[in-house]
DNA sequence: TTGTACGCGTTATCAT
DNA sequence: ATGATAACGCGTACAA
């Protein structure tokens, strides 16, 4: 059953039966309640969404591309939370939300894409040719990086990771702070470290601006930020974070850091767990910083002392720029210090 | 610049493009690597996804309906583990992964829906008709309920809730289980379940399946399943369910249960999490069973003692009937019983 | 209200 | 074998 075949059965033309379905206006009422009533006595479903696509352009949908694997996005506290944010403005405004991972094979990345009427990019993508291959004129935002022309949604990386170190060693002395980076080395690295590694541009990584946050206060605290030792971690998941934490809290009492600052909720609250299962005490033992306030974090004790991005609201904005409810200019948003009890 | 636009250019026929493109045995490979070189030489990015889409009657867009709404869905970790699961199939097999609400107004989910080629169906939807206005060649899976005339995937709600209140009730003596439910009542009820209210039908929900393992043990134990309270929560999420733990947590300690029996995860942690407030000692004065096995309540000391549904496979197994790597037949997934520290 | 060109490829059929 | 032709998929938009 198609629009055509409608429209023959009834007598009338394939345009009026289409107007009959997306525009009321340009028919009497009474041949409009005509042609919906035989639609749906003769199991028409309406104009068909491939078809129309095809013809306006359009699709309604907007394809989200996120730099991780779908599946570690999906589990991920942050990005579902700006899934979730993103999925909100979609569904209020009519348009529905399509998954794309660049990590998937480009060829079936690119025309999957061609779907989609805009793009949301979120993270840092593992190249930039991507973007050659999307459709010209779609429009696209980016999420916690930069995509040269279009604009970006960021939060304030440096200045948070600054505050929230400034309050850690403000509060009460700690001889032996430490850094738990997340992917920030220039080849993958589990462990601790060292001069050797090289680290990942400024320009290119969020994490990098939250180190650079970390330094700045170690410094006013007159500590040799280059003599502080630190550790990576290349996914924000348990399981891979574990063995790094285990690798920190294992180390000699007299080695082991007082203080760790951690540029993820996961990466703190694996330490925590895993400081707990040893029997350290915190704050006393180990003094503890987070980034991200994610509800698991906070909805348990001790909570999680950290700094608190609204994902959601991230992923709305994005959203409404997309849709044109926002003016298309990059933005920047404010994050939030939440003192919790694990550093104080 | 469209495939015509290219063939002209070329002084090619459409065709030879087109298979250029998507057959390479139908033309010399001189021929084809000429027009893939012109192709990208000239900008063109391959056929058009919609214009394809629209012949060919595929789109490789797989279509999640989820019963709750997106913006809940994607933060709840059980639909969060099922959605990766599905997404990581769908990845594999070169196929996107959209995502829809029955929540979402009736019209635009429908025509969102004629895009994709399947359709996954998780959790209980409002009405069974929405299931009248999808395509009629799509396929469908059904997971944790039943669509007539589809597969659905399903877990063993009731005997893995059987297993578990049987142990919690084995391991000490309790005098007084309480159990939490989750959307099991006819209208809203955000809290102590009475005899006014009316249960869902057991065919329509799997929590009403999980109430009746939950009895069954019970009645093994000797007590009376009609006698022992219920309370009832509408949303998994730790906003919702806290007023409801509240008011049990806040009875009078001769009232108060010294055993839950949760529905989920979520609640348990909630209840953990508020009576750790409280001062109560786990298991001492408070014992807890779950159900799902969400990671967060196994990375957490005390870890909870709960039911491990695999939602994950759940989502790998549906995916795979959809793509027709699985024979499509109604499909029983294993549970496991975990453990942990919240009842012994 | 209607006729109809158009959007962009795909594929069956035909020709060389 | 290779390549070309043309019908087809389903609506939409604009002129009439």
């Amino acid at each position: 059953m198609t629009l055509k075949d409608l429209a023959r059965e009834l007598g009338v033309s394939t345009a009026t039966v289409s107007n009959a379905f997306n525009r009321p206006d340009q028919l009497s009422p009474a041949l409009r309640e005509r042609i919906l009533g035989e639609a749906k006595r003769l199991g028409y479903r309406g104009p068909d969404a491939k078809a129309r696509s095809l013809r306006t352009g359009r699709s309604r949908i907007i394809a989200v591309i996120l730099a991780e694997s779908l599946t570690y996005s999906l589990n991920d506290a942050v990005s579902s939370e700006f899934l979730s944010g993103v999925a909100e403005v979609l569904d209020t405004q009519g348009h529905t939300l399509l998954l794309l991972s660049a990590r998937q094979a480009k060829c079936q990345l690119v025309d999957s894409a061609s779907m989609a009427d805009g793009f949301i990019v979120y993270g840092l993508m593992p190249s930039d040719e991507l973007f050659d291959s999307l459709p010209l004129n779609a429009s696209l935002v980016a999420v916690d990086f930069n995509v040269a022309g279009h604009p970006s949604v960021h939060i304030d990386n440096e200045p948070s990771c600054f505050e929230i170190a400034d309050h850690a060693l403000s509060v009460k002395s700690r001889k032996r702070p430490a850094i738990v980076n997340l992917r920030l080395t220039e080849t993958p690295c589990n462990g601790r470290v060292t001069p050797e590694h090289i680290l990942l541009p400024p320009e290119r990584t969020i994490t990098r601006a939250r180190l650079s946050g970390f330094y700045r206060a170690l410094e006013k605290h007159g500590l040799d930020s280059e003599q502080v030792p630190m550790w990576n971690v290349e996914e924000n998941t348990f399981d891979v974070c574990a063995p790094v934490i285990e690798e920190i809290l294992d180390l000699p009492d007299a080695e082991r850091p007082d203080l760790l600052l951690c540029m993820s909720d996961r990466l703190a609250l694996t330490a925590l767990t895993l400081a707990e299962q040893r029997g350290l005490r915190i704050p006393d033992d180990l003094c503890l910083i987070g980034f991200d306030g994610i509800a698991e974090g906070q909805y348990r004790a001790p909570r999680l002392t950290t700094i608190r991005q609204e994902s959601g609201d991230k992923g709305r904005l994005a959203a409404r720029m997309i849709l044109g409810l926002e003016p298309r200019h990059s933005r920047l948003l404010k994050t939030e210090l939440i003192l919790g009890e694990t550093c104080h």
